[in-house]
RNA sequence: CGGGGAGUGGCGCAGCCCGGUAGCGCAUCUGCUUUGGGAGCAGAGGGUCGCAGGUUCGAAUCCUGUCUCCCCGACCA
C-alpha cells in the first residue's frame, strides 16, 4: 500500500482524552477514531490489525474443534424473556422499538440466541456434542466506558456456545476451549493467566478468566509466581496436561483473594499485580438448555437437557492489551502476528527519481512476493517517515536512499531492538520474504 | 448512578475572574530554500467560542437551563 493513497491520520500531540499508554496510541497512530463514549471507528490501519487478531482467534476456534457462524447483532426481547434474563439484565442492555413498537435489542451476548437456533435443529444425542461460535460486534451500555477500545460499549467479541451430552463431555469442551485461549494468547504474543472466576449472572459452577498482565489493567489479581514461569512454546503446545499445572497454581482476583481464608501461596510467591480480562470462559451446565426448553433424546429413549457452556474473548480489547504489552517511547511494536503490515518500505528522496523508481521497483517485489508492505512513497523529509513507522509500529523497516543505491545497499532496520543492517536489495527481499 | 473536571479552527491550548466583537503552537495550502531521524523563511486559508434562553448599547467572558466528553468508585469480553 502507498502512504500516498492510504488514510493514514498521525497525529503529534496526544488526545487529551486518553489516558492510558495503548488509547494514547491507537489515537495517535491512527487506528481509531472516538463516535461516542465507548464507541470507536475503525480505522484502515486499526481495522488491519483487528482483522489480524480476528484471524488468529478464528484459526484456534477451527482447531480446537469450534464451527463458525454469525448471528445477528439485533435480537428480540422475547427470546430473552424466555430465559428471565430480558429482567435481570438491567440498564446495561440497550432496548428499543422497531417501527411496529416490538421491543428489540442489541444483544451483549447470544445464550439465549444459540439455544434457539440448537433447538430448531438437533433432537438427538447423536448430534452432540458441538460448539458453535461467531466473531461479532456486541454492545452494552457500559456504565462508564473507558481507555479508548478496552471498555468499548461497543465491541468485538468471539463467543463460543458448547452442548454436551453430560457432564464429562462439557468438562472436555471446557477443556478444549481453555487449550485453545492459552494457544490463541501465546500466538498473539501475549502472556496470559488463567484465573479461577465466580460465576456471575451468567450462571453455572466452573469458571476461568483470562488476564493479561499490566499496571493498567482493571482488576487487582492474587498469583502463585510460578504462573509467570510457564513459556511461550508450553503455552503453544498446551494440552490437557497444561491446564492441570496451569489451574493447580493458585489465582484469584482481589474480591475472592479477599474472601480464601488461608492462602496456600507462600508469601515469598505470591504476586499482586493488575491484568486486563480478554478472556472469559463458562461451564454453566442446564441453565439455558432447562429455560429455553432445549432438550435432545438420549440412547435410552430419554429426553435430556444438553450441558452447555459458553467461551468469550475480547478481540477489540486484545488491541489494546497487546499495545499495553508491546510498546516503546517511540510508539507501537507489533507481534509480526497481527502488524498491520510487515514491512514499512521508505524512499528517502521521493524527489529524486533514481531513488524512486528503485524504491517503487522494490515494493513491486514486495508485493509479488506477498510481503505486506506499508510504501512510504511521500516527499516529506525522512525524520518524518521514520517518525511515523517507529509510531505504527511495523516489524520490519527498509530504508531506499540515494546514499546507500550509490554502495548497492539497502537499510533493514528491525523495530523491536532496533538493529540495523546493510544488505543488497537481493538479500534484503530474501529476508523478508522469509 | 455518586463524586470531580472539561467543552474556543483538524489536534493541543490561552483568553473568561476585571464584558468591547477571537489568539498561540502544531497540522493544512502556496512559493522559495532545504532533504539519511519529526526542516527554514515568507505568505495564505480555516473558528464566532457545545446548544438554548436571559442580562446588557454590547457576551467566548455574567446568569439559568440543557447536551456532550474525560477522570475516580460500584459492574463486565
Amino acid at each position: 500500500m502507498r502512504l500516498t493513497r492510504y488514510f493514514l491520520p498521525v497525529v503529534r500531540e496526544t488526545p487529551a482524552d486518553a489516558q492510558i499508554v495503548s488509547h494514547k496510541l491507537m489515537l495517535r497512530a491512527g487506528l481509531i477514531r472516538q463516535t461516542a463514549a465507548g464507541i470507536y471507528a475503525w480505522l484502515p490501519l486499526g481495522h488491519r490489525v483487528l482483522r489480524n487478531i480476528e484471524r488468529i482467534v478464528r484459526e484456534e476456534q477451527d482447531k480446537a474443534g469450534a464451527v463458525e457462524m454469525l448471528m445477528p447483532t439485533i435480537q428480540p426481547a422475547d427470546l430473552w424473556r424466555q430465559s428471565g434474563r430480558y429482567d435481570a439484565y438491567g440498564p446495561e442492555m440497550l432496548r428499543f422499538p422497531d417501527r411496529k413498537g416490538s421491543e428489540m435489542l442489541y444483544g451483549p451476548t447470544n445464550e439465549e440466541m444459540i439455544t434457539q437456533i440448537f433447538l430448531g435443529s438437533v433432537k438427538s444425542y447423536r448430534d452432540l456434542p458441538r460448539t458453535l461460535y461467531h466473531i461479532q460486534w456486541k454492545f452494552r451500555d457500559e456504565v462508564r466506558p473507558r481507555f479508548g477500545i478496552m471498555r468499548g460499549r461497543e465491541f468485538l467479541m468471539k463467543d463460543a456456545y458448547s452442548f454436551d451430552l453430560d457432564e464429562a463431555g462439557l468438562k472436555a469442551s471446557y477443556a478444549a476451549m481453555f487449550v485453545a485461549y492459552l494457544r490463541t494468547f501465546a500466538r498473539l504474543g501475549l502472556q496470559a493467566v488463567p484465573v479461577r472466576a465466580p460465576t456471575g449472572p451468567i450462571g453455572g459452577d466452573l469458571s476461568h478468566e483470562f488476564h493479561i498482565l499490566a499496571d493498567t489493567g482493571e482488576s487487582a489479581l492474587f498469583y502463585d509466581a510460578a504462573l509467570e514461569d510457564v513459556s511461550r512454546d508450553e503455552l503453544l503446545a498446551a494440552d490437557a496436561s497444561t491446564i492441570a499445572r496451569l489451574t493447580g497454581l493458585y489465582a484469584m482476583e482481589e474480591e475472592e483473594h479477599a474472601k480464601v481464608a488461608d492462602c496456600p501461596v507462600p508469601a515469598d510467591r505470591l504476586r499482586s499485580r493488575r491484568g486486563i480480562e480478554v478472556g472469559h470462559i463458562f461451564a454453566f451446565g442446564t441453565k439455558y438448555s432447562e429455560s429455553m426448553g432445549l432438550s435432545v433424546q438420549a440412547a435410552d429413549g430419554s429426553q435430556v437437557h444438553p450441558q452447555m457452556g459458553s467461551y468469550g474473548i475480547g478481540v477489540s480489547r486484545l488491541m489494546g492489551a497487546i499495545i499495553e504489552a508491546s510498546h516503546d517511547d517511540q510508539g507501537i511494536v507489533w507481534p509480526a502476528a497481527v502488524a498491520p503490515f510487515q514491512v514499512g518500505l521508505i524512499n528517502m528522496r521521493a524527489d529524486d527519481g533514481s531513488c524512486a523508481s528503485a524504491a517503487d521497483e522494490i515494493y513491486g517485489r514486495l508485493r509479488e512476493a506477498g510481503v505486506a508492505t506499508l510504501y512510504d512513497d511521500r516527499d516529506e523529509r525522512g525524520g518524518a517517515k521514520f517518525a511515523t513507522m517507529d509510531l505504527i509500529g511495523l516489524p520490519w523497516q527498509l530504508i531506499v536512499g540515494p546514499k546507500g543505491l550509490e554502495k548497492g545497499v539497502v537499510e533493514l532496520k528491525r523495530r523491536a531492538g532496533g538493529e540495523r543492517e546493510e544488505l543488497s536489495v537481493e538479500s534484503a527481499l530474501a529476508r523478508l520474504a522469509a
